[in-house]
DNA sequence: TTTTAGCACTCAATACGCGAGAGTGCTAAC
DNA sequence: GTTAGCACTCTCGCGTATTGAGTGCTAAAA
């Protein structure tokens, strides 16, 4: 994502003047008051030359033919890639999130929703957290529950502190020893493998067994072989009332369309892990179309990977306007992620 | 809800008329229109008088002082609770619900969302469903897992076909006997109890029991209570989306305060109970501001009691704004409430 | 006495014109 | 290369005129 275009060092600087106004105040950048407001050492006839040059090569735009300045989407881009510092959090802050990290402990998903709240009252936009992809997730401990003559529960604990509780039809009651049996033999056969594994695992176990051990192994098949172990991942989104406080869609129709793009789950955590691919493993910044489908400009998305035992599990960030304070926002995510990460690692000990 | 005027035939057939007009057209009902439009059997002058009787007792409104008429939530209330007739489904709608439902059918929180997802497909309105209300809950099997030497996870089966996961901290590690024994006891002691009554029943009988099955119950309590067995009450929500359709809330203002409200699930529960206070145990309509916040008068409620194993134990139904086609949904409501409350008590055994 | 036709009136919605203001591009001077 | 000056453009807000749906009232008809 380089520039194919150098810019001088006065051109980034109205570039960047630019951008922060119409970050702060939703209103296009004239000359004039971009030159007031941070005291350029030039006029703003100058401002209005460079402008104009930074227009024809594709980093401004003009609503109309004569409106002040706004960023284009390759405006941004350049903005974050090359001019933007990120913000240093204060302590209090930092203080803030660990403080609100640390009070749901106890249980993963809790810990995982309590995440996208925060990043939502932190940031005031939506925030949204990917949960640890569960195909990749190891195999810690399997319990089977008996819920009535015909059913029973399989749980499992994964290396990521998570537990999945699904359910198993019985064709026929099952004996408390068989269930025990089979349990100790889910666990020998299955601790230490990938979920996905799972089924491929207990099938060719089943299949090299002989005689004695024989029933149990179908047993314990006829359990695994109905789990919805590939079910798709989960997402947590908080704070999606939060738009209705932009400008930008103060206009109902792009307000709906957002709400629509939020309630396709699948297509927001393949934007995120876009961003993962592209730059990882450290913090992506998707702008306008690059977040969302072709031809919907209006959204930007700050996404960072979390980490369980060093190795990036899932992803989380904060979706906005494209009209976003990239500098605070991407310190907020990257330190959330981090913390994250710490805390799951600490739960899946 | 009474009213305390007793409307002639004719002004029945008016303000039904005007009821139906609105709600399909979402505009006020002039004479003319409602003539032509219902086929009434006398001239738009008649009609106009009668508008103005409802309107003095404050069954209709006008938007200004010569716009068409427009139900009041008086006028709605007297359509739900005299005029209006629960339509029918056909046998493609019934069998068109059951099937959704029964797809997802193993697990019960699945089943749950399954349902408000249903409810706003089938209604194009805001699907609304509640957990089972859990402290009420009957405990059936308790499960100990081991995660590490510092967690444990405390599974609970209730008799509603959920299982709950809860993590317990350890201060040190618990061998793989006691942890069974321990087990064994809970079992024992809590089969049967109410899930609100667990932490009181640990403690009597850790009081009562003396040396060796001593440190047993006290293994027990320590992990029972910091149980968070209180937790509010689960909301599964769908369609939201739906809200953007209906021309009142293109008005960003009223569309903002609709996903606020949504957003507060304890006030959305309240107000489903209070639904089911008031007309126990069947359907409640709930019109403007007895839905929502005095002052709000956009939306209005359907919902109705589902029944495990013949107790009510959760709500479910629609919101959406007052101008709802309500003999549809009210059935809609009530034919889910009834699948669902069926396949509860299967699952639950 | 009830119903209806006719008519004047009201009000929201829409379109139109106008002036103000913000901001530009261009030219000429610095 | 930079800046001041100026004509020009376009949006926004506001007041006015127009239209049309719908009413209330009155007087005639049933």
């Amino acid at each position: 994502m380089t520039s194919d275009v150098n810019l001088s060092e006065r051109e980034q600087l109205v570039l960047q003047a630019v951008v922060h106004m119409y970050i702060t105040t939703a209103e296009p950048a004239g000359s004039r008051a971009l030159v007031k407001r941070f005291g350029l050492d030039f006029s703003p006839a100058t401002v209005r030359n460079v402008m104009a040059d930074l227009e024809d090569s594709g980093f401004l735009q003009q609503l109309h033919s004569s409106s002040g300045r706004v960023p284009t989407n390759r405006g941004y881009r350049h903005y974050v890639d090359y001019l933007m510092r990120v913000q240093q959090l204060t302590l209090a802050e930092r203080a803030r999130i660990e403080q609100e990290l640390t009070r749901g402990l106890n249980d993963a998903d809790e810990l995982l929703r309590q995440t996208s709240h925060l990043l939502a009252l932190v940031t005031h936009q939506t925030g949204i957290v990917e949960a640890p992809q569960e195909r990749e997730a190891i195999v810690q401990t399997i319990e089977l529950m008996p819920i009535s003559n015909h059913r029973m529960a399989l749980l499992l604990a994964d290396s990521y502190g998570r537990i999945r509780t699904m359910t198993v039809n019985l064709e026929q009651p099952i004996s408390s020893d068989d269930l025990s049996r089979t349990r100790q033999y889910l666990n020998d056969i299955l601790r230490g493998v990938q979920v996905e594994h799972i089924k491929h695992t207990v099938e060719t176990k089943a299949r090299m067994i002989q005689d004695e051990q024989r029933r149990l192994a179908e047993q314990a098949l006829h359990m695994v072989e109905t789990l919805p172990l590939t079910r798709p991942g989960q997402l947590f989104l908080d704070g999606a009332n939060q738009l209705f406080e932009q400008p930008e869609f103060h206009d109902i129709e792009r307000a709906r369309e957002v709400f629509l793009l939020l309630e396709e789950r699948e297509q927001i955590i393949e934007m995120l892990r876009k961003g993962m691919r592209n730059a990882p493993p450290w913090t992506s910044v998707l702008i306008g179309s690059e977040a969302a489908r072709q031809g919907f400009d209006e959204i930007s998305v700050i996404a960072a990977p979390y980490c369980v035992k060093g190795k990036a599990v899932g992803m989380l960030g904060v979706l906005g306007p494209r009209r976003m304070p990239y500098p605070r926002l991407t310190a907020v995510v990257e330190y959330t992620a981090d913390m994250l990460g710490r805390i799951l690692t600490r739960l899946a000990g």
